[in-house]
DNA sequence: AACGTCCGTGGGAGCGCTCCCACGCCACAG
DNA sequence: CTGTGGCGTGGGAGCGCTCCCACGGACGTT
């Protein structure tokens, strides 16, 4: 009983089938409460009987919104996209944005090209709003963005004072609980291998692990500091650095689980025993902490409530053009298993 | 508010500035060869000055289409998104689609209600194009994408004769090279764990494995066969099942890395050696492979590319509306590890 | 009784493009 | 000289919607 393929039914079609006017139609589909029951109901029996879906390009022009979202992934560093994180961010997002009826556009931005393409997309006003992820220090997307006048909410923060929307995980308290446990557990010499410095979820953990330190009475040496990137090579060289200059370390709270791998793998290069010798945390709580060997103690961060809050708040924002910035810190949690 | 409305410049601003109509600055724009070079370049200019960038909707009104593919993941079972696969294959595509500046639309389907929006959404003629991961025997989404007369490119087919186009990794060969390089090492009483029956990439695994078999002049065993559904309870169920029905087995060929990460902790826990007791040989070479204890001898599939062939494929399509379906095949290729 | 006021309503006027037709204009032929 | 064709061009006519204004009737007010 659906109308064949003659074309879509249009809006006008729509109304002379209900016998009433295009703005009527348009109406009922946007749900404006200024209409009759009775012409409620006649609009939606003739949509029901001829399969009317609204024309999106259409709105979009008409409107000038277009019900459409992007989600940003710079994807610079190959390895990032690799990370299980995205994919939990990207289902939260999906999940907020369907309950929404919005679409979701993914955008990973390789090169500087494709990084240009994205600020004319962005300019050609496709998208309501903008959702990026792993934003580093300098990154100018999040102020273009704002200069569009483009709702936008960051994943982290660029900065401790960031000016744009964000929704972040407690990075200091990552960091903190990490050492804390650690230390709870008697290690006395914990190292840290960060993550890139100009990432604020680095620097958060980074503080974190000060922070800990401190509580624990533990005094912070900056010897048993390396700089990583959040990757398993990386991983891998500092903790290799970490060694030599302090070969009677007994811990490493590492600022990711792909960190924490090469880190462990270091360590067996160096035959060191996983916890006997040195523990080990990671942070994000990835499949891959379970699978190690010993399973690695890790702090988990909400991450795909991370994507539904972040949509949540990219759809509050275009839904109320005010909208001051909003922030969100997630709490972390600290999954202890044999690693530690 | 947006109280910058910068006001976009327009197509009609663009061509009074060039001192030209406004059929002549499309044309430019899209690049049409019935145009002077003097035209053209008074176009290119006022552009350039103007900062214009052509309002996507408004075209798509216009033209009739979108410059937007979708590309669907159906994640009924929660797992499957989890797995980097997909992210190799969103690179892949997005890589592809980029070049071609159209955008790419992720769409997860969870629950009927989504899938039902999603379906609507087709009918809207919100996409050039769809892309499908992950399909399943019965999956109607593909019929139902060629009735919209929508260009549609699976990865994976559903059957062996799959009357969509799509694009496949060479199953079969995985199965026949694991199997083949076990035999090779020795081994004689090889079991499998498959994936869920209703993919066809299982049941072509599945296939290779009783070639592989043949080719080694191995009877085939219905005992050493136990079905799976590429998650890791699944691979641990299906190798206890193994092990009670076969205790002599001497090796295991699993449908998938995680189907092997698996039997692994299976084997274990019944305290067996890998490659010992029992080798053991995967599928994907993910990231996991590497990590796992040992080291897990995997069939690498190109996935990326497989992404990249799709999003090309329905490119074509697109293009050029004839497309008799198009069908690929890619090679995978044994990466030997310790666990074999 | 004469006047507001409110609500639900119809439909005109675009949104910024693409499509396409008709109009010069030129070169070349007849 | 007129004819014929091609080419580059301008601009009308929509694409299907939203926005908004004006209209009539129902009600309330003086």
């Amino acid at each position: 009983m659906s109308g064949r393929q003659t074309g879509r039914p249009t809006l006008e079609e729509v109304a002379a089938r209900a016998g009433v006017g295009r703005g009527t139609v348009s109406r009922v589909i946007n749900g404006s409460p200024r209409v009759s029951e009775q012409a409620r109901e006649a609009v939606g029996r003739a949509v029901a009987e001829l399969g009317y879906v609204p024309n999106r390009a259409a709105r979009a022009l008409a409107g000038s919104r277009t019900d459409a979202v992007a989600l940003v992934v710079p994807e610079t560093e190959a390895r990032l996209f690799a990370e299980p994180y995205f994919l939990d961010i990207i289902r939260g997002v999906s999940a907020e944005l369907a309950a929404a009826d919005k679409q979701l556009l993914l955008t990973l931005i390789r090169t500087e090209q494709e990084r240009q393409r994205f600020e004319q997309y962005l300019a050609a006003q496709r998208v309501d709003g903008v959702l990026m992820v792993s934003v580093h220090r300098d990154d100018p997307l999040p102020d273009l963005a704002r200069e569009l006048g483009l709702p936008t909410v960051l994943n982290g923060r660029r900065s401790p004072d960031e000016p744009a929307s964000y929704v972040d995980s407690d990075n200091v308290g990552a960091g903190r609980s990490a050492v804390e446990h650690l230390a709870g557990r008697g290690r006395r010499r914990i190292a840290t291998i960060t993550g890139p410095p100009d990432m604020e979820a680095a620097r958060g953990r980074l503080a974190g692990y000060r922070e800990g330190l401190a509580a624990a009475g533990l005094p912070v040496d900056e010897l048993l500091v390396a700089t990583g990137d959040f990757t398993e090579e990386g991983g891998r060289r500092a903790m290799t650095a970490l060694l030599e200059r302090r070969p009677d370390l007994d811990a490493v709270f590492a600022a990711s689980d792909v960190t924490a791998v090469g880190a462990r793998a270091a360590l067996r290069a160096h035959g060191l025993a996983v916890p006997g010798d040195v523990a080990l945390v990671g942070v994000d709580d990835s499949p891959m902490a379970r699978h190690l060997d010993p399973p690695l103690t890790s702090v988990r961060q909400p991450i795909e409530e991370m994507g539904r809050a972040m949509a949540a708040a990219l759809l509050r924002q275009i839904a109320s053009e005010e909208a001051e910035p909003s922030r969100l810190v997630l709490p972390t949690e600290l999954v202890v298993r044999e690693s530690s």
